[in-house]
DNA sequence: CTGTACCTTACATGATTTGTAAGGTTATTG
DNA sequence: CAATAACCTTACAAATCATGTAAGGTACAG
C-alpha cells in the first residue's frame, strides 16, 4: 500500500490530514518526535512526505533539503503561511510541490496523485548537484547520459552522497567496502578512488570527489 | 538551450509570457495555427509545455492528453479560471503543474524551474506496461526494483520495447546481436532468449517475451 | 629539502558474460 | 500417434570485466 508520512505539529491538523488520507486509501503515518525527524522519515521509508513548513525545532525547509539529499522521494510542502517567497524557496529545496493551508480535500488529494504517479515506474534516484545515482544499481545519470558503475565505485559514490556536505573518512570508506577498517593493504581504497573519479570524468563530472588531506572525502557541490 | 513551447491564443498575453521567458534565458517557441496543435507541439519536440485552457478549435484538456500520449514532457497548465474543478480535471489528465492567472512572474518561473528540475537528470526511461528500460545502460525498472540487464540482454529488449506491440523477427534479432543474420550458430539467439526471459523473472516479470511461432517474438502487455 | 599523505599505472586473479554444443520439450501435420 | 520442425534448456569453455596487489610517482606541510 502507498505510504504517506505527516509531519505537521498541529496536531488537530494532523488529526484532520490522517482522516482525509485514511479515508482515500493510504497507510498514513505521523511523525512525532520533531527532533529527530529526518532519521524518522527515512525510517518509514514513505512514498510521499508531507511537511508542514512551521515546525518547533528545525524550520521545513531545511527538513526538506535534508530528505532530498537521503534520496527521499515526493515532498508535498503544505503551509499556513501564503507567501509567494516561501514558495518560491520551497521549490528550490527540492520540493515537488506547494499547497497554501486552508486547501481543498479535493485538491490535496489530486496534487498527491499527481507525484504519485509521476514517480511511480520511475527509480529511486539520489540526488546532487550535476547528477543523480540509483542506489539499487549504482546507475549514475548525468542529464541524458548514463551509465553503470562498477560496484566498489558505487558503494563509495552513494556514500559520499549520502553524507553530502560531510567528510567520510577513510576508515568509513574501508568498512563500507570490506567490513573491516584492519584491511592489511590501505591502497585498496586509493585504486578504487581513482577509478570512481575516472568514471566520472567519462559523463563529464571533473572534481567531484574532493580530497580533504588528513580527513577523508567529500562530494563537491 | 532549454525550449519551451506556449500554447495561448490572447495575443497580449501571448508576447508578455514570451517576453517574460525570453529574459528568464529560455528558447521560446508560439503555436500559430490552433488546427494541428498537437502536431506542431510534437514536431517542435519541447522540454516544457505552457498550455492554456480556453482555446479557440480544441478544449486544452484534450490537447493536454493527448500530448502526454505523444510522451512530450512536462506540461504546465494556466489558465484565467480559478476553477477548483478545472485544476482536478487537468492534473488527472495527465498535466504536471497547473496555475490560475493572474500569476506572478517569480511564481510562474518558479514552478518551470522546478518542472524542468525534476525532468533533467531523470534517466530517458522506454515504458512497457510493467517496466522501463533505460536504453542506455540496460537498467530495468520495476516498481521500486532495479537491475541492470547484461548487453545481449538489454539489445533484445530494447527491440521488444520499441517494436512493441509487432513482432520482431529472429533475422532482425540476429542482426541486431552480431550485425548480420547470416551467422552460423542459428541457437546463440535462442540461449540469450532464454537468458533475458530468467533475468526478468529475477524481478517478477513472467511471461513478458512472446514466442510466435515462425514468426518471432514480441512483448506481451 | 624531507617526510607523509595521496595518486596513478600495470598486472594477475577471480567473477561475469557469451558463444558453442548437446540434448530436451512443444506444437503442427499427415 | 508418430514424425518433424521450431523452440527451449543446461553445461562448458573462451573472452571480457572487476578487483586486490605491487611498485613507483606527485603534491603538500613543516
Amino acid at each position: 500500500m502507498t505510504k504517506i508520512v505527516i509531519v505537521e505539529d498541529d496536531v488537530f491538523l494532523q488529526e484532520e490530514l490522517m482522516d482525509i488520507l485514511n479515508k482515500a486509501g493510504f497507510e498514513v503515518e505521523a511523525i512525532t518526535d520533531f527532533h529527530h525527524i529526518v532519521k524518522e522519515v527515512v525510517t518509514l521509508a514513505p512514498d510521499l512526505v508531507l511537511l508542514d513548513i512551521n515546525l518547533p525545532v528545525q524550520s521545513g525547509f531545511e527538513i526538506c533539503k535534508s530528505l532530498k539529499l537521503k534520496g527521499v522521494g515526493p515532498i508535498l510542502i503544505l503551509t499556513s503561511r501564503d507567501k509567494l517567497q516561501d514558495e518560491l524557496h520551497g521549490l528550490e529545496l527540492g520540493a515537488d510541490d506547494f499547497l497554501t493551508k486552508p486547501c481543498h480535500k479535493d485538491r490535496l488529494l489530486a496534487r498527491i496523485h499527481n507525484l504519485l504517479r509521476r514517480y511511480k515506474g520511475q527509480p529511486e534516484l539520489i540526488r546532487s548537484d550535476n547528477f543523480s545515482l540509483d542506489p539499487n544499481t549504482f546507475t549514475l545519470y548525468k542529464e541524458s547520459q548514463s551509465i553503470v558503475l562498477s560496484t566498489n565505485e558505487g558503494k563509495i559514490l552513494l556514500a559520499l552522497l549520502q553524507n553530502q556536505p560531510e567528510i567520510v573518512s577513510k576508515s568509513e570508506l574501508n568498512k563500507l567496502l570490506w567490513g573491516t577498517d584492519e584491511y592489511i593493504d590501505e591502497n585498496a581504497l586509493q585504486v578504487n578512488l581513482t577509478r570512481l573519479r575516472k568514471t566520472l570524468r567519462q559523463v563529464g563530472l571533473e572534481n567531484v570527489v574532493e580530497t580533504v588531506r588528513g580527513k577523508g572525502y567529500r562530494l563537491r557541490g
